[in-house]
DNA sequence: GTCTATATCAGGATAGAC
DNA sequence: GTCTATCCTGATATAGAC
């Protein structure tokens, strides 16, 4: 097993799932033709599908792959130092997918396309499995420094905070995909204003 | 211009709608052909593309509609008797949700849809406008019954809560369609913690 | 207004050469 | 592994009869 080979696929791999990001933030996962990615990557349709069976199966590894970073971003951060706070959790969590993506569109796309496709159901069950895991860890870790909010011990508080905490998340991303008028200090303003400090 | 032929015109567009409604919530707009809608409302292609330009058209029909409702109802409870704080204003906007939809998946497909065609975007524009309007209009209707939440002003106070109250009822939608184990009480129970009582 | 039947076309996926 | 060329399915929208 070669090792250059290895890593040449998977460059390749990249290449490809970049290019399809692009497209798919630019025209909608449904509204992107093949051919659209051919163009984008500038390789062909038998490049492509050398690599990846179907359109659906392509869809699946940038998801998997924007989603992917958040766990840890938030873990890293929950472990050094300080733990934050839960508004701060949110802002890392929404600067995140930010700094990650134009716009939230292909997040969006991702969340409808799963509604109704199990196996990319599948993937969003799973990695929003793993933030949830994630979140409450880091939740947990902050409760436990402020013991006067968590009379029930730091558990219970963070299971008790963390649908809010990913609700204002995916509810930042959707907003912010779809209102032209959307205004993000706004929002954390109001989030801030919420949680507990 | 005669009165029941009229009535009946809409009577048929109405079935048309609800046929369609069935479908996308099955299968999911994209992949619902005219074809599904066809079968589903017993009509025929003809008769549909009589009443609706295309399909497009017809999902923006479909997505008026159910959008439609909540602010009657947010108005209606805001206006009568005490006014509703702002958890209860939470609950009878996903209550209304969970009503009308058997799931929410029709309106995570109409959220993403809505990043790429215009005109529905427009549509989820105008109707989230009217909804954050009558939602700011609880919300202050509230806060005046609660000057000591309230320090600058019913008003203001409002604008602030708004964008979370929003978010919070996104989000219920979207978890409720995504989640196989979606839990509309905790979640519930979550928002009742944070919003101010 | 509605039906049947169909023109038309886009796009996913593949075959076979290199 | 990648390219070019293409097959073929499935779906929208329409034409024309009733």
């Amino acid at each position: 097993m070669p090792r250059i080979t290895e890593a040449r696929r998977e460059a390749r791999r990249d290449q490809i799932r970049a290019a399809a990001l692009r497209s798919f933030a630019a025209k909608g996962y449904q509204r992107t033709s093949i051919a659209d990615v051919v163009t984008e990557s500038g390789l062909s349709a038998g490049a492509i599908y050398g690599h990846y069976a179907d359109k659906g199966e392509l869809f699946a590894a940038v998801a998997q792959h924007v989603l992917s970073r958040r766990d840890d971003e938030i873990a890293a951060a929950s472990h050094e130092g300080v733990p934050p706070s839960p508004y701060e959790i949110l802002v890392l969590l929404t600067g995140g997918m930010a700094r990650d993506l134009a716009d939230g569109r292909v997040l969006v796309q991702l969340w409808s396309e799963s509604t109704v496709d199990p196996a990319l159901r599948a993937v969003v069950q799973r990695v929003v499995g793993s933030v949830r895991g994630v979140l409450g860890d880091a939740l947990r870790n902050w409760f436990a420094t402020r013991p006067d909010l968590a009379p029930d011990g730091p558990d219970a508080a963070a299971q008790l905070l963390l649908p809010v905490v990913m609700g204002l998340g995916q509810a930042f991303i959707m907003q912010r995909a779809l209102l032209e008028d959307f205004d993000p200090d706004a929002y954390l303003a109001a989030a801030e204003a919420v949680l507990p400090r």
